[in-house]
DNA sequence: CGAGGAAAATAT
DNA sequence: ATATTTTCCTCG
């Protein structure tokens, strides 16, 4: 028998008067993590759905595009690479171009060898100008965790944060109720149309270049990315020069992000900056220049420099303000987004710029440029200050362009005539991500048991095209690459879907052949999901988001389609939300049936509870409460072991109450791992012995 | 490697 | 005091 107390046999309230019927009741209502996904999922569709696809001509992508391509010659014929290369060459091609040779050591990148293979490497040199690399290394150090260094001034950080989001994050902020900023972000892009890459670059840049640090958390972010990618598979991040830097840190958790940023930093020589521009003023004064140069720098100086000219243009206004408020939490997504690529691709735009083709984008096609109206969609979108616009506008001058490729918070549509990208086979909605300190937790995998996979129908041509993967947000109303997880590219023998990593701004991107003679369609059975640590990717400057909670994601796919016009379809899916957190103790159990009471008395109830991971040593407490709260009676239920299954547990009441029960009682229970309590109170309807209900739903 | 559990560490 | 996140450990 299990123990059993008694605290206060007295009555039996009918329970509460509302009490809720059935456990299937209670799990409605409180349902934790379940309901919420599943609304959420419903949500995201629609979201889908509706999403207009906007043109952002980020570039961030691009870059890394072109240079896959040529990678690809090991995996994708050229064709892929010839689409994009056309694409780009047709018009804004030249702008990549530029990048490239601008690059100083885009160029070489590109030409060298590129061994894709080694997804980190391949990136790298796919991108060509990743110089990322670089700094995605630096960075990564950062992301791991810097010890403590004393790097950064916590104030200094938060002033950044503070900043930003209120001037123009204040919007944001609004949107950060919902979740984050980075929707904030999206938004922008979405009415911004405007030419260049506007909403983003502004803003982005802005910030950016203005925040030293920003630059650095970029880059960290990037760097992160790259970095858990390379180290990431698993097992041991630290590896590369970097890492030393963080592995010491590493050791200790920063417990501040500040150190944490100064490592990143370190990695590279950015950490400099960080400091002192942070105390000041975060934005304000580093901005700029400390920034492009060194972060950017290597990437695209070109385009840096341009942009630099036209933050520091901007930023001379109020840079100081707007530094400090606005640009960077406002963008922070965005800027993280463009970051080194993105800015310089997008050039074209600012011109444009005022020139919004508007609302309707095709969507699907993106000339290479379409913009956004800042405008339009700052009003619509967001409340946030007009002078912001100023800003943001002023940017123009420089007019990178090429937009390319949409941003990859660009909002796309699935469809577009003849074509329409499909999720033919969704992942399951939980794949626990892992961390850069754990060993790959494998692919993510469809319920039946298979891998998700993606079709393109309608395209007819025997091209074949790259399909592009990246982790995006479940939550926000707007898709966008998720901060805290980044596709992690999973190879061996179990894997039979060849993929290359690509990074644009501080998202991994993976990019997966989309062969003809497959009907182009693709199974994802190469694309794990990585975990950032929360207050790594928090440290960035331009970040606004948070990772508590934040746990859920979409595996979004892109195609980029070329049109006999020279431009560019671009196609964009979201599966169903995934949950990537360890299951939680604390998810709510429920009670999946009741046997019928033993007799006519409390007790004598057998029980199938479900919906929880029962822990090793968990106890089930029954309680009934009096509307007062205080306890009616409260026992610990017997456990039958030998009936338990997975995430599932028989207990039984044993009888313990002469009264005679003659309507439903309202109990409650919990589970608890020795003296702690592992969830909360559920709530259930206790039946009465002769009650009809053997089986509770 | 790929999971699944949990303890340890943090954030609220 | 809890709720979550991140690091460790163990098992096949």
């Amino acid at each position: 028998m299990p123990s059993t107390s008694f605290p206060v046999p007295s009555k039996f309230p009918l329970g509460p008067p509302a009490a809720v019927c059935g456990s299937g009741e209670t799990l409605g209502p409180s349902a934790p993590a379940g309901g919420t996904m599943k609304s959420a999922e419903e949500e995201h569709y629609s979201y889908v759905t509706s999403g207009v696809g906007s043109g952002l001509p980020l570039s961030s992508a691009h870059p890394s595009l072109p240079a896959p391509c040529h990678d690809l010659q090991t995996s994708a014929p050229g064709v892929s690479s010839a689409g994009y290369g056309a694409a780009l060459d047709g018009g804004p091609s030249s702008y990549f171009l530029s990048s490239g040779g601008v690059r100083p050591n885009g160029a070489p990148a590109l030409e060298s060898p590129r061994i894709e293979i080694t997804s980190y490497l391949g990136l790298h040199h796919g991108n060509g100008q990743f110089f990322h690399d670089a700094d995605a290394e630096d960075v990564l150090p950062s992301s791991k965790r810097s010890p403590s260094t004393a790097t950064l001034n916590l104030p200094s950080l938060e002033a950044y944060r503070d900043p930003s989001c209120l001037s123009p994050a204040s919007s944001l902020s609004s949107r950060s109720c919902n979740s984050e900023a980075s929707s904030y972000e999206s938004s922008f892009s979405y009415p911004y149309a405007s030419p260049q890459t506007s909403p983003w670059q502004s803003p982005c840049v802005s910030p950016k270049t203005t925040d030293p640090e920003e630059g650095f958390p970029r880059g960290l972010g990037a760097c992160g990315l790259l970095g858990s990618p390379r180290h990431s598979p698993s097992t041991s991040p630290r590896t590369s020069v970097t890492e030393e830097s963080w592995l010491g840190a590493r050791t200790s958790r920063p417990s501040s992000p500040c150190n944490k940023r100064k490592y990143g930093l370190n990695g590279r020589q950015l950490s400099c900056s960080p400091h002192p521009s942070p105390t000041p003023s975060p934005q304000g004064s580093p901005r700029v220049s400390v920034t492009d140069d060194t972060w950017l720098g290597n990437t695209t100086q070109y385009t840096s420099s341009a942009i630099v000219a036209a933050i520091n243009a901007l930023s001379t206004d109020g840079s100081l303000d707007l530094g400090d408020g606005v640009p960077v939490k406002a963008r922070k997504t965005a800027l993280d987004h463009s970051p080194s690529v993105a800015l310089k691709v997008e050039p074209a735009g600012e011109d444009l710029g005022a020139t919004p083709p508007t609302s309707d984008f095709p969507p699907e096609e993106f000339p290479s440029f379409q913009h956004i109206r800042k405008g339009a969609f700052c009003d619509q979108y967001l409340s946030v200050p007009q002078h912001l616009y100023p800003w943001a506008r002023p940017r123009s001058p420089t007019s990178y362009t090429s937009p390319s490729l949409p941003a990859l918070d660009w909002q796309l549509p699935s469809h577009s005539g003849p074509y329409e990208l499909r999720i033919e086979v969704q992942p399951k909605s939980h794949h626990r991500a892992h961390y850069e300190t754990e060993g790959s937790r494998g692919a993510v995998k469809a319920l039946a048991g298979g891998h998700p996979s993606v079709q393109l129908h309608g395209y007819m041509e025997s091209e074949p095209l790259t399909l592009q993967l990246f982790i995006g947000t479940a939550d926000d109303r707007l898709l966008r690459p998720h901060a805290f997880y980044q596709v992690h590219r999973i190879t061996g023998k179990t894997v039979s879907t060849t993929s290359h990593e690509a990074i644009l701004s501080n998202t991994k991107v993976l990019e997966i052949p989309l062969l003809p003679e497959n009907n182009m369609r693709a199974i994802i059975d190469c694309a794990g999901i990585l975990k950032l640590r929360n207050s790594d990717i928090e440290l960035r400057k331009g970040e606004t988001d948070i990772g508590r909670k934040n746990t859920r994601v979409r595996l979004v796919f892109r195609v980029h389609v070329p049109q006999p016009n020279g431009r560019m379809l671009s196609l964009q899916v979201a599966s169903n939300p995934i949950e990537c957190s360890q299951r939680s103790a604390q998810e709510l159990p429920l009670v999946e049936k009741q046997s019928a009471a033993s007799g006519p008395v409390l007790g004598g109830k057998r029980m199938v509870l479900s919906g929880h991971n029962f822990l090793q040593g968990s106890k089930v407490i029954f309680v009934e409460k009096a509307p007062d709260g205080h306890h009616i009676w409260e026992m610990e239920a017997k456990i039958d072991g030998a009936l338990c299954k997975p995430n599932s547990l028989v207990v039984e009441i044993p009888p313990f109450r002469n009264q005679r029960i003659t309507s439903p009682v309202q109990v409650s229970f919990y589970v608890c791992n020795g003296k702690r309590k592992r969830s909360q109170y559920q709530l259930f309807t206790y039946l009465p012995a002769n009650g009809n209900a053997l089986f509770l739903t």
